[in-house]
DNA sequence: ACCCGAATTGAACGTAGCTTCAATGTCAAG
DNA sequence: CTTGACATTGAAGCTACGTTCAATTCGGGT
């Protein structure tokens, strides 16, 4: 009775396929991020992808469904970068709240600075992608929510926030302005970069949404 | 000898190429601006461009160099709408810094919220419009961060920012919060409107950067 | 009616780019 | 060496779309 799982030899020859496969997806992804980083999305052509991974235009549809495939893959992997580097900035920020929010808006802000145009995928016309595809978009977005969400929910608890600040908004505010950094840095002066928005953006957003508005009493 | 400016029968030929320039000229805008809204850039080939505005192709190229300046235009002419909105409202909101930021603000996301598409097209990749058309863009998004930038400063010098508030990175708030509004709404509950974000971002950001801080002695 | 300048038309040209698939290559086992 | 499974290739098929321009139409003047 032949085994239809194929013994060990078949379980050696999909280790070697699921191998092979994730080195293709990586090879493939890496190449995406560097053309798109430089010439944008309409600088990825699938010729260009393929010789910029160095294998045929072919091959890429054996790992990928189509070119829309690719750039979803972009942007969840990007949304992973941006949620690990959040993460890991929050961790290291002691217990000071508004640190913690500063340094994981930092995160944020550096994550996009280095990923410029693969960071602002999610900015596209929605009519270009499928439903399936938008979906995935979103998801992926919404997880880059979830540090800073926790971050300023422990504000609120601790009574930090500003009388009719929505820990929501502030959210939301803060994800969308370090993602837009990428794309409206002209409007700031030569040699403005990213950790200078980081501060005026904790200086004029960070700062004042969390500082408890004082009782009216004190104010005669 | 005849006169090299053609006499009245010139200027007349003159004054109505120039208003049939101005009707045509609309009649294509107006068409992009439908065909964007409903189904995004993609959506506006000069083809269905052309059947929208009830035109032939070819004579759009009597008035527009080519699909970009058709792009630009249909920017630029959004950005004067913004402004004319954003100055509207705030004429209209009183004396109080607060409540003029809020209207101009609430200006500008209700202008955007009627073209949620076509407002967004200063997102797109650079590298898919040519330098002088993004420096169209980028001077029409410029005009419309005039009318807050005024009403900020007038908040500025009557000491009502929060300690360290940036006066112009509010604004560059302000506006691309207004702008995003359009493309990322879904990330709001169902039946939250414009004006609910507007309430929440007025409460979350406008409100406490216009707080003066208190002195710190207020504090024991 | 004819002429002329301006306006208008839309088929066709030319290009870009996504995807396919017949042909070929590689590797391991017998 | 042969065979079979899987991997890989890239020319070509196909479609979309921006732009052009020869032909036609329109309107006004004589």
């Amino acid at each position: 009775m032949p085994d239809p799982a194929g013994g060990p030899e078949e379980q050696v020859r999909r280790d070697i396929r699921d191998v092979r496969a994730r080195w293709r997806t990586r090879q493939v992804l890496d190449a995406a991020v560097r053309l798109i980083n430089s010439g944008g999305l309409h600088g990825m052509s699938m010729q260009a992808l393929a010789k910029e991974a160095r294998i045929s235009v072919g091959l890429i549809y054996s790992y990928f469904g189509g070119k829309e495939d690719v750039v979803v893959a972009v942007v969840a992997d990007l949304a992973e970068q941006i949620r690990r580097e959040v993460d890991t900035r929050i961790a290291g920020a002691g217990d000071d709240p508004v640190e913690r929010l500063a340094a994981g808006f930092a995160g944020y802000c550096i994550a996009m600075d280095a990923h410029r145009n693969a960071g602002l995928l999610t900015y596209r016309q929605s009519a270009e992608l499928g439903a399936a595809a938008r979906e995935r978009l979103k998801e992926a977005e919404r997880q880059t929510f979830v540090p800073l969400t926790a971050v300023v929910a422990d504000a609120a608890r601790a009574g930090l926030l500003a009388d009719g600040v929505s820990p929501e908004m502030l959210v939301f505010d803060l994800t969308v302005l370090a993602q837009v950094w990428a794309l409206k840095h002209w409007h700031f002066p030569e040699g403005y970069g990213v950790e200078d928005f980081v501060a005026d953006q904790v200086a004029t957003l960070v700062r004042p949404a969390l500082t408890p508005t004082p009782p009216k009493g004190n104010r005669t």
